[in-house]
RNA sequence: GGAGGGGUGGCCGAGCGGUCUAAGGCACCAGUCUUGAAAACUGGCACGGCGCAAGCCGUCAGGAGUUCGAAUCUCCUCCCCUCCGCCA
């Protein structure tokens, strides 16, 4: 959400960073519908603070006994109820269309995001590691995987149906050491861990952006008002909803592990084979809360928080800067770090790391009190995965096989699989 | 799921149809006094919106209603607490 100060004073900024993003977004009618609600909304105001001065005065000439003077007032204030009452819905109507129209309009991008249509104006940052040669035909995780024993896509379409996975003795027990693994890492760097719902309401789905426009993209309990939370940066951001927090408890990093839920509708016919693109999966999230001043150096932070955990597992990988085409709906600033796959021979997205400034705080209503005193302000929110843990399988799988379709298991996750080096045939 | 009790400013807490412009206390800030501090005293001290401003409007968990007027009355919802039932 933006400032409404901001769409008054600078829609043309607001007009070319739209452009930029390649957005439809209801610009021209959100200030069309401002303008016009403020316009009611003063005259509502007129006429309440005339009833307010009528029915005080109709107080005071009771409480001295000048019943008939009091009735007269009274009856000329029953007349302006009527027309407080009409005005009152004008008003309302068009705040609500304000409101609804505000929450449709994405976050403004940072000066320094490259500006293109798509992710071909992404930028490369910069690469670590260097992806392994193999003398022989590396194979896909979706090859691998069901080789092994350890993947198993025909009984989780039994159970479940496509876009679904089961994970077998060491490939699931890989999982869990995953997540234990990158929890343990964050923890030891000043990251607080906090488990949350992996439900949430509408309100916290708003507050982070989700909801109102991207509906389609969740899973919604029937006969409930909760939604299966598709990032833990929903219920994690949200934790602090509606609070004012003391600038000196700045910057608060946290770290959860969820499971994520996704509908992914519209993406039919994309990414269909293996772990890529799945109804459920893993994430351990990173998110902090941080002031607009350090908020940048903040993103700083995150991003190497989640590149620590490829180069422990010694995965290559690049970090981009998506452009203004191919950033998200919150973000103003998001670094992608993309992962080497060997069995598709490219870098695929493993963490999105995004500083949404003001955006979702405005729309969540947190703040923080500056030290220095004065009214608080909004305070700036980053979030980012630090790692999605199917697709830290899957670049484990890719990168580290054998001819012989075996795995070297990573070293330092060795400790979290009781010392076990290799993935070996099972069953 | 059933029964009961609650949600008022940073905190405690009064108010139960009309100067509520929300008492009082605590905490906090400034000043007086003091060598300094404490104490005492004086003053200040919620948030949001509209407006150039003066100022006005709104907010007593949330919503709807009754009324000229609602923290106060009615209805609904949410949350918290206690007990019962069920349950990992």
């Amino acid at each position: 959400m933006l400032a409404r100060e901001l769409l008054r004073t600078s829609p043309d900024r607001i007009r070319a960073a739209l452009a930029a993003r390649g957005s439809d977004a209801p610009f021209a009618e959100l200030l069309a519908a401002d303008s016009r609600w403020r316009e009611a909304q003063a005259e509502l105001e007129a006429l309440k603070a005339e009833r307010n001065r009528g029915s005080k005065e109709v107080g005071a000439l009771l409480a001295k006994g000048r019943t008939e003077e009091a009735e007269k007032v009274r009856s000329g204030m029953v007349k302006l109820g009527a027309r407080v009452a009409a005005a009152e819905v004008e008003a309302t109507a068009l705040a609500e269309a304000v409101g609804a129209l505000e929450l449709v309009i994405p976050n403004l991008p940072h000066e320094t995001v490259p500006v293109g249509p798509d992710e071909t104006a992404n930028r490369v940052e910069h690469s670590w590691g260097e992806p392994p040669t193999f003398d022989f035909e590396p194979r896909s995780h979706w090859d691998l995987g069901p080789a092994l024993g350890i993947l198993d896509f025909e009984r989780a379409a039994k159970v479940a149906g496509a876009r679904f996975a089961v994970l077998w003795g060491a490939g699931a027990a890989l999982e869990r050491a995953l997540v234990t693994f990158m929890l343990d890492l964050h923890r030891g760097t000043g990251y607080r861990e906090v488990y949350v719902p992996f439900l949430v309401n509408s309100d916290a789905l708003i507050g982070t952006g989700q909801l109102p426009k991207f509906g389609a993209d969740l899973f919604h309990i029937e006969g409930t008002e909760l939604y299966l939370v598709p990032t833990a940066e929903v219920p994690v951001t949200n934790l602090h909803r509606g609070e004012v927090l003391e600038e000196a408890s700045l910057p608060r990093r946290y770290c959860a592990y969820t499971p994520c839920f996704r509908a992914e509708a519209g993406s039919y016919g994309r990414d269909v084979r293996g772990l890529i693109r799945q109804h459920q999966f893993d994430k351990v999230e990173l998110v902090h809360f941080a002031t607009p001043e350090t908020s940048y150096a903040e993103l700083e932070v995150l991003t190497k928080a989640a590149e620590s955990v490829l180069r422990r597992l010694g995965l290559p990988y690049r970090v981009v800067t998506l452009s203004t085409g191919d950033m998200g709906f919150a973000a103003a600033k998001t670094h992608d770090l993309e992962v080497w796959l060997p069995g598709q021979a490219c870098y695929r997205e493993i963490s999105s790391c995004s500083n949404c400034e003001d955006f979702q705080a405005r729309r969540a209503d947190i703040k923080y009190r500056p030290s220095a005193g004065g009214r608080a302000r909004f305070l700036h929110t980053l979030n980012g995965s630090g790692l999605a843990i199917g697709r830290t399988l899957i670049a484990i799988l890719e990168n580290y096989q054998h001819a012989d379709g075996t795995v070297t298991v990573p070293e330092a996750l060795r400790p979290y699989l009781g010392g076990l080096e290799r993935l070996v045939p099972e069953q």
